[in-house]
DNA sequence: CTTCCTTGTGAAACCGGTTACATTCTTTGC
DNA sequence: GCAAAGAATGTAACCGGTTTCACAAGGAAG
């Protein structure tokens, strides 16, 4: 503290060691080109002032910030919370750092965050937006910056996608319930406008049920936002009349969980008069009685592998256009067949 | 297309509007400060080419990043999403970035956390770990970058510090609990000692018991960790035994949805027989039966207060050093006097 | 004792912007 | 009609690192 610092940060390291700049670089990024005398005479220093390198001028020489970005549809909706986990846990042992947009469920939006992330820097970036803007894909292109779309496999992506069976998954569910017996069965859905994985699901139930020969019934197909009050209402209005079905499928546990509820409310036994299944296996599949059949959806798994694959385009490794993630049916207490005499 | 481009960005732009690096500069920060027909030259080079403006080499030059790190004690937990949330709803308003650190709940890493920050020339911090190392207010101190505690008051933290009254919502809580006639309470409880705010609250729940008169049980206050199966257990064993408490106080509310849960597999009516409450008011609160009697802390509104702090502190603005934001007791269906005869 | 090759180090260019200062060209005032 | 003030633009230094290239010293080979 005798007298002012330089304050040039890695040129006051150079200058207190008494070496020049170039070797003061150089002892922290390739320690084995610089004599060991040196080498520690820096590292030294660096511990005696305290230094901190700037990444920011780094990233402008080395044209790489070590930073990779991530868009998510949306920052309030738990559900992406494991896939953002699952990003994390890959970058961390890379040693990368994440930076988060909220596309805000809208495509328009999600290529001024890409453009965002690109000016920022970013070396690549994970996307978990089910579906995307042409202008998207050209962009990427001619930035040249990898980028790889997680969640959903939605036709004319060209650039390498990492998602679960979706059409699979919900097909799976639904014979599973008309396989329990069950003729009267209705759709409860969260809205399918926003979410074209909600809307894929929703029109994948109801195709397989027409397959199945049942008659269609359009007040048993409910869309309903993710708000609990409206959940509620919406499933109690659906279960309250004599002229009930006997399963409900929902697109998602949330949904599943608040028709639990009401049924218990109005007295009406879960699985014995109603069967209900949700999707996605969050904690409050557990969390409830009975507990749910459901699809576990492999939420982590998609982070951490689109994180990888975005990782090995920055190196320059060939990646998979398409990395399918397994999903498991979890048949929990919420399904059963029908009561006799109530199914047909 | 004609020949090869210089490719230098801005230099690019410059040379095809015919104009120099500087004016180019100008126009797209300073825009008044050009001609306007120099100005539409700009813009128009800049839309052809599809300049996309480099963050890195602005933030070299300006010392600024347009980015704020957030530091969260681990991402797994869902219920910093509101928090993270918060956050973001402000920095969009500014037109900031967020890059996103999860210290995994420990102090060490959080400090590197915020070396590493740092050396990414993020401008100011935002951290909601409950507590942090001595360290980290001298590095913040001597490096001058605003950082700002958000979640938890604890005594020696000498940043501004936005956070709720743990004590005085828990203290609540138990008096109510109290208030409707209650002397067998059990606690149940989050893992102490990996969260300060829940030992905290732990803490201020025996004593408050304690004051009232009522006689320690330690069979009767569990710690229990936030995995369901475990969690239903160890409800499972609180309430199964005849010699069971009257009302349990849960220092979060999957503890007293588990409880919830197996009460109602016992046959054993809430609140009836048994009064059960929570705490922070995520939205399994409302979808349990009965609803859940618990503390709506300001999750959200900590991330937007935490996140506007900091950008006045970046802005030289003065900022208090506590921030308090109200909690509110939200009582619903599963808290009641107990049946007579069974309370004393 | 040269000559050639290593090895360690320094000087300077560069990454892509911003901006203080200098310069030129208009206005405006007297 | 000329000086002074003002507006638009250009020149060049700078932000804090990395890296190419040149150079000097030391060791091995001839």
């Amino acid at each position: 503290m005798t007298g002012r610092r330089p304050k040039n940060g890695l040129r006051e390291v150079a200058q207190l060691a008494g070496v020049s700049l170039a070797t003061a670089s150089r002892a922290l990024s390739q320690p084995d080109r610089v004599s060991e005398n040196v080498r520690k005479r820096i590292e030294e220093v660096c511990r005696q002032i305290d230094y901190v390198p700037n990444h920011t001028a780094r990233g402008l020489s080395l044209k790489r910030s070590q930073m990779l970005g991530l868009i998510v549809p949306t920052t309030s909706n738990p559900l992406f919370a494991p896939t953002i986990d699952g990003v994390r846990m890959v970058l961390d042992e890379h040693g990368y750092n994440m930076v988060i947009d909220s596309a805000e469920r809208d495509h328009v939006r999600e290529l001024e965050m890409v453009r965002n992330l690109v000016a920022h820097g970013v070396d690549a970036i994970v996307t978990i937006m089910p579906t995307h803007l042409p202008e998207l894909f050209d962009f990427v292109r001619k930035m040249n910056v990898p980028l790889v779309s997680a969640h959903h496999f939605s036709p004319g992506k060209s650039v390498p996608t990492v998602g679960y069976d979706n059409v699979a998954a919900i097909t799976e569910m639904t014979d599973h319930i008309l396989s329990l017996g069950h003729h009267r069965i209705a759709i409860f859905s969260g809205p399918g406008h926003t979410t074209p994985v909600i809307a894929e699901r929703l029109e994948v139930i109801q195709a397989r049920l027409a397959a199945a020969g049942l008659p269609p019934r359009p007040d048993w197909v409910i869309e309903c936002d993710y708000e609990v009050a409206q959940m509620r209402r919406a499933a109690r209005a659906l279960i309250a009349p004599d002229d009930r079905p006997t399963a409900i499928i929902c697109t998602g546990d949330q949904h599943a969980v608040s028709t639990l509820v009401e049924a218990q409310l109005l007295g009406l036994p879960v699985p014995e008069k109603l069967s209900v299944t949700g999707c996605n296996d969050v904690a409050i599949a557990e969390l409830c009685n009975p507990q749910l059949t459901t699809q576990r959806l492999p939420y982590l798994e998609l982070g951490q592998a689109a994180c990888r694959l975005a990782l090995d385009m920055l190196a320059g490794r060939d990646v998979p256009e398409r990395t399918l993630l397994p999903h498991r049916m979890i048949i929990r207490g919420s399904t059963a067949a029908p009561t006799k005499g109530l199914s047909s």
